[in-house]
DNA sequence: TTGGAATAGTTCATTTGTGTACTATTTCAA
DNA sequence: TTGAAATAGTACACAAATGAACTATTCCAA
């Protein structure tokens, strides 16, 4: 009996209270929320001993998961799902400790590129398998085909997010 | 074609430069952390014209959830899956603005009891429509089983998010 | 009983995140 | 060409969220 038995109750209420208010999609976002949560407080309880926070994690990660070549703040907003202005001052920070570094974008001025240094790539491999390990364990829960299922449905449900947020 | 298939791409890469690097549950966590802030972002462009935010929402609705018995700080923390600082911290603007009360328990001194106003029920039933038809745009995206399925391995996901924290 | 451990909630300093305005650059239609 | 609109990124003031310390209360084993 998870905590969450408690919210679901609510969200039963309050649809008979206003019957207009959708039980099912308010479901999922409170879950997907309750996840997100718990997932971003997990991730820097581990990575605190590495002096870094779950954005910082995030946004190093799409650094190295795109090698040398670098990316573009605008990139690393969206790969985040950070603001750009909060992708500045992390960028500031990480730029600072010498794990990352900016650069100007020939092909077009008005951009950045960015990337990991050396230290910085050095970093993510030390970070890395604790970060393995805890993603495993969320893994365990699911067999092949709910995995797949899973991801394929979250998909969808970004897609349509995304369109909501766009056309409002 | 998401701007989520570049992070994708990422992530396998990432996976073939670090095989410790799993990447389904790296996508699944991901993703949700990529819906929840759009959520979070459209949620708070409907809320601004109420003067709320979305933090503000899931508090109120949790409360007009329970109807008149109301519930406590704790209990109100889990549902709105905030930190308890934080809860301290949106019901003082809440009460301020009075739409939310609070008063001791008798039967825990410690704890505190916090429930709508009559204002706050007339708020909520204000901005319920807008967001009752925000809500169905996400759950048009899923047929009925679809529904059942996405909702049953996201309670299962929670549940693992839940023990792993625990466990640490 | 009683006193140490656990729980509930708040306070406060600090960190993290956001909206908005701004500069620089590029795009593109007239 | 050119100049208005769009795009990329940053600066900055402000808002939201957090960790840690603290008070008050309750629990519970000795």
């Amino acid at each position: 009996m998870s905590r969450f038995d408690a919210t679901e109750n609510r969200i039963n209420l309050t649809h008979q209270r206003f019957p207009g208010y959708p039980r099912e999609p308010a479901m999922l976002v409170r879950l997907v929320k309750a996840i997100s949560q718990h997932v971003h407080d997990t991730a820097n309880l581990v990575l605190r001993q590495y002096g870094l926070n779950h954005t910082d994690y995030n946004v190093l990660m799409m650094l190295y998961g795109c090698q040398q070549e670098g990316m573009t703040v605008t990139q690393l907003r969206d790969a985040a799902a950070e603001k750009s202005a909060n992708v500045t001052r992390v960028c500031n920070i990480l730029c600072d400790r010498g794990w990352m570094a900016r650069y100007a974008d020939p092909q077009d001025r008005r951009r950045v590129l960015v990337s990991l240094t050396p230290e910085g790539e050095a970093l993510v491999e030390q970070f890395l398998p604790s970060m393995s390990s805890l993603l495993n364990q969320y893994g365990a829960a699911f067999d092949a085909r709910e995995t797949v299922q899973l991801e394929s449905l979250l998909k969808r449900l970004l897609g349509v997010a995304e369109q909501i947020e766009r056309e409002l």
